[in-house]
DNA sequence: TTGCATTATTGACACGGTGTCACTAGTCTC
DNA sequence: GAGACTAGTGACACCGTGTCAATAATGCAA
């Protein structure tokens, strides 16, 4: 079975890295998780930075599904964008640790960099196209679309990464929150809360009369970020 | 002359680092530069680890004191946050591969974790402490100031790192005003171009009229994100 | 100048993790 | 049940790290 046992030595990998950072991840200690023995590992994969791209793609197709609400232009934006959000978040609070391995180890190899920075770009696309036909709507002002996109995705990279890369994790809502807030205002010009309000754009700052979204109480949760 | 020592070594790296990613700096590869031997290397830094620590040391200092204007909170906040990012932007363009190289470095050493962590968190204090201040002025919206805080200089960072981090540089002044949008956005929730008009606080896109600010021509200027 | 002490520098080594390879063991086919 | 093919392993060579005993350079006192 050549498939089962490259399943069960990305699942050990998983495991490992639900515990310990990448910088510990050895072929010897990989493979001690598994029913096989170390040499066996590069029968399946050519290094750890080969397997670690084997992850990657199991996640990327799982949070490209569910980001899909704002990116497709369904419904009414703002609130698509949070539910595309919450996608991500979720993915990552599930396989947060995997995005964080990818992350720490595409510096170390080249063709895992690349790899990652491929899967970076495979967000910029669809979220520039986004903002371009928006833009043409009159619902985004007139921003630089490409680096506005990159700009969000590298910082919702940056913020998951840090939130749920490693135990213990940070409180989703919370930075689901940060995340809706900040696209928000760099996209629509305005906080995220009012929403369900609907289209009234042209008034920023009124939301500012909050207190019915859960971000009050978010400041002093369990923060990871010290 | 053990600081002068030191100083090769420093040097040295930071030759090296301009020139290729950290994956390549070996001990041997980096005393090749010096007119040092390999051994020499330990009686001055611990490990590669400790020397990336001491040339963040470096970047550090001159970072902040460029990034003074917005922090300290003296004059208009919005110009004064483009003269604050203009200084990170500017210190990036200068030390890009070291900062680059502890960012690259930091997953793969505890204590050197730390440091970058450490670095990271002694942004987020003073921004915290700033849109605090001006949240009491009615500048800023009621918002979670220390995760924003977080979130926007997480941002800033991976965006400098991309951009600056190696060679072909992106545009300077693309990426000042890429920043520069998200923060006003993000905390005065206007787009960044109406800066000079002053207050017209409640009219958010009318900035759409542009063509004054470089951004136009940024698009697709030498982009390195692919 | 010479001798001594102190510090700087180095060649050589042991260690740990990687990736490979010739060989063995298990499995499928006829 | 013999041959062919694939999966799995023990043992090895390699490379970079970090250490150490031995050596060279330097400063200083007489």
């Amino acid at each position: 079975m050549p498939e089962e046992a490259r399943r069960e030595i990305m699942d050990s990998a998983a495991r490992f890295l639900r515990a310990r950072p990448f910088r510990d991840l050895t072929v010897g200690e990989l493979m001690a998780g598994t029913t096989l023995s170390r040499p066996a590992f590069y029968r399946y994969f050519a290094d750890l930075h080969d397997l670690i791209e084997a992850l990657l793609g199991e996640v990327e197709a799982v949070m490209h599904r569910t980001a899909a609400p704002w990116i497709t232009g369904e419904g009414e934006p703002i609130s698509a964008l949070r539910e595309s959000l919450r996608g991500v978040v979720e993915t990552c609070v599930d396989h947060g640790p995997i995005i964080r391995a990818v992350a720490e180890a595409a510096p170390l190899d080249e063709r895992l960099e690349r790899a990652w920075s491929e899967f970076m770009a495979a967000w910029d696309d669809p979220v520039e196209r986004r903002i371009v036909a928006q833009q043409r709507q009159g619902l985004i002002p007139d921003l630089d679309a490409r680096r506005i996109a990159n700009a969000l995705n590298t910082c919702d990279a940056a913020i998951v990464i840090a939130a749920f890369g490693r135990q213990p994790q940070d409180d989703p809502e919370a930075v689901l929150e940060t995340m809706h807030r900040l696209w928000c205002s760099t996209l629509y010009g305005q906080p995220p809360c009012t929403v369900s309000f609907g289209m009234d754009l042209d008034r920023p700052h009124k939301g500012r009369a909050r207190g019915l979204t859960e971000s009050t109480r978010s400041r002093s949760q369990q923060r990871k970020t010290r």
